[in-house]
DNA sequence: TATCTGACGATAG
DNA sequence: CCTATCGCCAGAT
């Protein structure tokens, strides 16, 4: 069987944790997790592995997956999350 | 084991 | 605001 390394397990936790309305960015995950600078590890996670709120994780720019903008933007939407041209509303913009 | 790739991050121009 | 480059980690071949 397939053992979860213990990056996959504090990724999924990490993950799990996340609410409606929640926004976080690949690095926040990593960091969580335990595992700084591993940002790149985490997209490679949810890439891999499915059943986690991926469209809560965005990069740290604030912006969306590429390949997956309009479902990810239509999801935080639907959670309150506010996301134009897209990215997530992060600043203020005049 | 070596090398390349990618749902990233920060800095430089 | 944008693109380009380097550094980071885990996965795939």
């Amino acid at each position: 069987m397939d053992a979860p390394t213990p990056f996959d397990a504090a990724v999924a936790r990490v993950l799990e944790g996340l609410e409606s309305g929640d926004v976080i960015s690949y690095g926040d995950v990593a960091a969580e997790a335990g595992y700084p600078g591993a940002a790149r590890a985490v997209g490679t996670f949810l890439k891999r592995h499915e059943g986690y709120p991926w469209w809560r994780v965005v990069n740290a720019a604030g912006r969306l997956v590429p390949g997956h903008e309009i479902e990810q933007a239509e999801r935080l939407r639907v959670e309150g999350v506010v996301v134009a041209d897209g990215r997530v509303r992060a600043t203020p913009e005049g």
